[in-house]
DNA sequence: TCCTTGACGGAGA
DNA sequence: ATCTCCGCCAAGG
């Protein structure tokens, strides 16, 4: 087990998040079958390329919010990527009741 | 080496 | 709602 079969792992859960769903860091790495690992989820995610077709944004933290600094261009692109699925935020909230992915 | 920092989270107070 | 503690572990200083 490492560093590299993690990311694997959290690269085919992302994946699968429907658009206009969301999921959080720590429900991808119970997914992933790495519990009690949120940590590794932002770290993979924080290696992708570029331009990849991994639905990252997807992925928020477990308050409902963007796990960036509002205000930062990072923040800004998931928030506009969010909403053009449908996803708005309140308050700088997601509605996990309301959007987060059920698999 | 040791220490701190992260796209984090859950339990308890 | 907010805060502290603790688990987890790779990376960088």
């Amino acid at each position: 087990m490492n560093e590299i079969s993690y990311q694997e792992k959290i690269w085919q859960v992302v994946a699968l998040i429907p658009e206009g769903n969301v999921a959080t860091y720590g429900q991808i790495a119970e997914l992933a079958g790495l519990p009690r690992m949120a940590r590794a989820v932002g770290r993979t995610l924080s290696l992708l390329p570029k331009g990849t077709q991994l639905p990252w944004h997807r992925v928020i933290n477990a308050k409902g919010q963007i796990s960036f600094p509002v205000g930062s261009e990072a923040y800004e692109c998931q928030k506009s990527r969010l909403e053009e699925e449908g996803i708005t935020l309140l308050n700088g909230k997601i509605n996990l009741k309301q959007h987060r992915w059920q698999p």
